[in-house]
DNA sequence: CGCCCCCTGCTGGCTTTAATCTCAACTG
DNA sequence: CAGTTGAGATTAAAGCCAGCAGGGGGCG
């Protein structure tokens, strides 16, 4: 009878029992009691065998099961057992091949919701975790700290730029700031430079008549390291004291000693009619293809512009325009390639009034898509130039910011052919006013031709999740200029590990990229 | 009432796997 | 010198699991 009066509170949904802390209401006493401890802290379940301790007894008793190694759950069909009933039902799904959290921007499905969610930043281009030592950037946490255990740790506290060496994490961290927004990667032969190496390897093919490799010893130089090493071995034998490889022979089969057993030449180039066993080789091929034809290969090519958020509190807002690439020796790599720019804007935490930006993207239609589509990732996501960008510019209440314009920032990304007789085709947007109370309400996403619904949909549901970044993927088009009323200030993020390219200010808003560092708080 | 048990949805972290990059060596 | 290849290193992304919070039912 009891239990049936407290059965109906369900349905009546009276929740008498209200915290005094945080003001959540609960139909029951106990669960009160219980929600109490997450505010107190306490928890009376102390494990005996390790230091952990819980708020109620079965999150005890299903920790238990840690150190008892009993796997009650187990299946029918293979050996598989687990601790606890909902990791049962996970594991069944792997032999129904059931897999309900579907990625509704490709063909990936997956058997708990949050590997979803997670795998949804692949397509975001969001990069939230950014290396304090250098400029590299991570879609997932875990791989940042694996980044940093394999390069910055151990004995190896070496600065990237430059030849600093600290002696622990710490110092080296105080020294990579002095790098900040700097380009220490120099081309020899001209006056380019960036602020990774991999870029400035990719830079230098276009001298390509020079042989950047010189012997020390005498006056041997080549294009290619390798031939210096071999050069040296022949010649300069007896300067070469260290070195003695010995590798070992681990049987570790690659992905590529499968490919060549499945089929000969299986990689064709599409420029010529040769063909390699390997997925590299064709890449390396194509190399000189681009050396030749002044076009390089078809990565995509990553602009990322960020907001330092430390930095923003108080920063005015500035009428700005950034022109994406544009050097002309790397325009003709867009012809080829796809361009992503990532706007990124961190919302402020003290402020809770978020005012939503809008953008929209306007297409002019690559003159030079892929041929063949197929060959594209099932997703399709290169083939249209796509989504979406940028978010949430903050607009604090009291800001002393430059002027009226700061009650609506605008965005506009514009593509424009670079062929004679181009158009220059462009789109306005102006975001909604500020001064709503949520935030959320105020997103304004204006579709134009090439972008579907369900990229918005998309990008909605991205912004909703507090999603910092967004992106833009565009294909073929030469150039892409990205203005914005909106950002304060921007450290630019040309490190990234493809081609990277310097952005290129606007001359009348040169404050735009100054270096975050220099901007009084 | 107050405790126990169980379930679900979600989060965050560690582990594993697969793809890709890089280097070095070798060849014609 | 371009093309190949082997193999280790690194990175990107998926797999998996413990913990937390909320919520429902059983029962002394
Ligand atoms: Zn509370
Ligand atoms: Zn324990
Ligand atoms: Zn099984
Ligand atoms: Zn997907
Ligand atoms: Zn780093």
């Amino acid at each position: 009878m009891k239990d049936m009066e407290r059965h109906l509170k369900i349905h009546t949904g009276d929740k008498p029992h209200k915290c005094e802390v945080c003001g959540k209401c609960f139909s029951r006493k106990d669960k009160l009691k219980t929600h109490m401890r997450c505010h107190t802290g306490v928890k009376p379940y102390k494990c005996k065998t390790c230091d952990y301790a819980a708020a109620d007894s079965s999150s005890l008793n299903k920790h238990l099961r840690i150190h008892s190694d009993e796997r009650p759950f187990k299946c029918q069909i293979c050996p598989y057992a687990s601790r606890n009933s909902s990791q049962l039902t996970v594991h069944l799904r792997s032999h129904t091949g059931d897999a309900p959290f579907q990625c509704w921007l490709c063909s990936a499905k997956f058997k708990i919701s949050s590997d979803l969610k997670r795998h949804m930043r692949v397509h975001s281009g969001e990069k939230p975790f950014k290396c304090e030592f250098c400029n590299v950037r991570c879609t997932m946490k875990g791989n940042l700290k694996s980044h940093i255990r394999i390069k910055h740790s151990g004995n190896n506290f070496k600065c990237p730029h430059c030849d600093f060496l600290g002696d622990s994490k710490s110092t080296l961290r105080k020294h990579s700031r002095l790098h900040q927004s700097e380009h220490p990667e120099k081309c020899p032969e001209c006056s380019y430079s960036c602020s990774s190496k991999a870029a400035l390897r990719v830079h230098e093919r276009i001298h390509c008549t020079e042989r950047p490799f010189k012997c020390n010893y005498c006056s041997f130089d080549t294009k290619q390291p390798s031939n210096l090493s071999k050069h040296m071995k022949k010649f300069h034998a007896d300067m070469l004291k260290t070195e003695a490889p010995e590798r070992k022979d681990t049987g570790r089969q690659s992905s590529r000693q499968v490919t060549k057993l499945d089929a000969k030449k299986t990689f064709h180039c599409d420029i010529c009619e040769a063909s390699f066993m390997r997925e590299d080789s064709l890449r390396s091929h194509k190399r000189q293809h681009s050396e030749y034809h002044d076009s390089k290969n078809s990565d995509v090519t990553v602009v990322q512009l960020h907001l330092d958020a430390s930095k923003q509190p108080a920063a005015p807002l500035t009428v700005g325009h950034l022109q994406v690439p544009l050097q002309s020796s790397q325009v003709s790599q867009f012809s080829e390639g796809r361009v992503k720019i990532i706007v990124g804007h961190q919302v402020p935490q003290t402020n809770t009034i978020v005012q939503a930006a809008a953008a929209a993207v306007n297409i002019v239609p690559p003159t030079l898509v892929a041929q063949t589509p197929e060959e594209l990732p099932g997703n399709g996501r290169l083939q249209i130039l796509r989504q979406v960008s940028l978010i949430a510019p903050p607009q604090p209440s009291g800001c002393p910011g430059e002027a009226g314009t700061l009650s609506q920032p605008t965005v506009l990304l514009t593509t424009h052919e670079q062929a004679a007789g181009a158009t220059l085709q462009q789109t306005l947007i102006p975001t909604t006013p500020a001064g709503t109370q949520e935030g959320t309400g105020n997103q304004t996403f204006i579709a134009s031709s090439g972008i579907t619904c369900s990229d918005f949909e998309g990008l909605n549901a991205l912004i909703q999740e507090g999603t910092a970044e967004v992106t833009v993927v565009s294909d073929g088009g030469q150039s892409i200029a990205v203005a914005t009323t909106a950002p304060p200030i921007f450290s630019s993020q040309q490190e990234l590990p493809k081609q990277t390219y310097s952005i290129i200010h606007g001359a009348a808003h040169p404050a735009l990229l100054c270096p975050a560092d220099s901007i009084p708080d």
